[in-house]
DNA sequence: GCTTTAAAAAGTAACTT
DNA sequence: AAGTTACTTTAAAAAGC
């Protein structure tokens, strides 16, 4: 069975706020110079923190993405963050943002090597392509991520809402993986 | 030949006229890259299966059309990259590639993994390589147990280094540039995959 | 579909030095 | 030939073309 616990790491979480009020991204912009704002290739504002760091688009709706954090909980702190950083520079922001976590990704090490080939000819949804990419791509459906194979052994992991789901997709796919003995440990 | 459309040509409505521009296409992007009226045919049967499930609304019906081409070579396994098909299409290679890539999902097409040793053909008689390097090429393919050094390369890049290693062997007066540009790959991806070859055959 | 953000995996490519 | 940078793939949201 398992000679090693994979090891998982989240690399980058994506969550989407709501201050529930119009912003002015032109007077944001006037009153901080850092921010990054080209309404003509893209419509929100680049607002980036060094901590957490994250980077952070508003829109004039008060719709927020932020990107960058390493876990759902810093996340929610970078975009209190955000909104604290504005309320100090003049900005009136009435409500704290809501915020849901939209996407997390994860890196994870299954410590021995996986069998590529014989796992793209078993593996259901799965689709492997070395001439576009060499990790093989899995869609799991319970939960419904997205999982990148290596044959280093060596995971990407994404699409999962909840930290937990990252967690069930791993033990799953490492449990099919053993089951179909396209696991190679040293 | 070409049944698979006539069998189906006899309905004329705005579809025939979609299937027509399909056809003609692909008759002429055969002949630029030579493959076979199989080929052309399974390419047909899938970019009619494509129609049929809708894949083609707010598509570009020539990247379909070039994804369905690039799908039946893999199936039949026909050696074309996507970079050889994008030649011969004008269209752009990662387009192509995320057609096919559509089709797989929604057709739910199983391909079979692209085998180096099935791409040395092509690579020798563009670089002008002998029967006998070619041979040797495949051998050191072979034994080189696949799978334990191939994982995540691409094929091209693999059945290159082989032919490269078979043309010192067989003192065949090739340098990598002649073999990287034959296979569309630059040395630097000649000579990594060379390591990797020189370990697994004890070179 | 595109535009923008972030981040990992491993391979390949394009420049510099 | 080595180094660096950059691009390939995956997911997801935002507003608008």
């Amino acid at each position: 069975m398992p000679q090693t616990k994979p090891m998982v790491s989240v690399e980058n979480v994506v969550a989407s706020a709501d201050v529930m009020q119009k912003m002015d991204l032109n007077d944001i912009t006037r009153k901080f110079p850092d921010v990054e704002y080209h309404p003509d290739s893209f419509p929100g504002l680049v607002f980036r923190l060094k901590t957490p760091k994250t980077a952070t688009l508003i829109f004039t709706s008060g719709k927020m993405v932020c990107t960058g954090s390493k876990s759902e909980e810093l996340a929610k702190k970078a975009v209190k963050t955000v909104v604290q950083d504005l309320r100090k520079g003049g900005i009136k922001v009435k409500k704290n943002a809501v915020v849901t976590i939209q996407n997390i990704v994860a890196s994870i090490n299954l410590g021995g090597k996986i069998h590529l080939e014989q796992a793209a000819r078993t593996l259901p949804r799965s689709m492997y392509e070395p001439e576009q990419f060499p990790g093989l791509i899995h869609r799991m459906v319970d939960p419904k991520t997205v999982i990148l194979l290596f044959s280093s052994g060596k995971l990407v992991c994404t699409g999962a809402k909840h930290e937990e789901d990252v967690y069930r997709s791993v033990n799953n796919l490492h449990a099919l993986l053993e089951e179909k003995e396209l696991m190679i440990y040293d | 030949r070409l049944r698979t459309w006539d069998s189906r040509s006899q309905v004329h409505e705005p579809v025939d006229r979609n299937f027509r521009q399909a056809f003609s296409e692909l008759d002429r992007l055969k002949d630029k890259l030579a493959v076979g009226d199989s080929v052309i045919e399974k390419a047909a049967y899938i970019y009619r299966k494509a129609l049929e499930k809708g894949l083609v609304r707010g598509r570009s019906i020539s990247a379909l059309i070039a994804s369905a081409l690039y799908a039946a070579c893999r199936d039949t396994e026909t050696p074309r990259t996507l970079k050889d098909i994008g030649q011969a299409s004008n269209i752009k290679r990662k387009d192509i590639a995320r057609c096919y890539r559509l089709l797989l999902r929604e057709l739910n097409l199983k391909m079979p993994v692209v085998d180096p040793v099935k791409c040395i053909s092509r690579i020798a008689s563009k670089a002008g390589l002998s029967e006998k390097t070619k041979r040797k090429a495949t051998k050191i393919l072979q034994t080189a147990e696949e799978q334990k050094i191939s994982a995540g390369k691409d094929p091209m890049g693999l059945a290159a280094a082989a032919l490269y290693v078979a043309c010192v062997t067989n003192g065949e007066n090739k340098t990598q540039r002649d073999v990287a540009e034959a296979a569309g790959v630059t040395e630097v991806t000649i000579r990594n995959r060379y390591k990797g070859l020189k370990v697994a055959l004890n070179l």
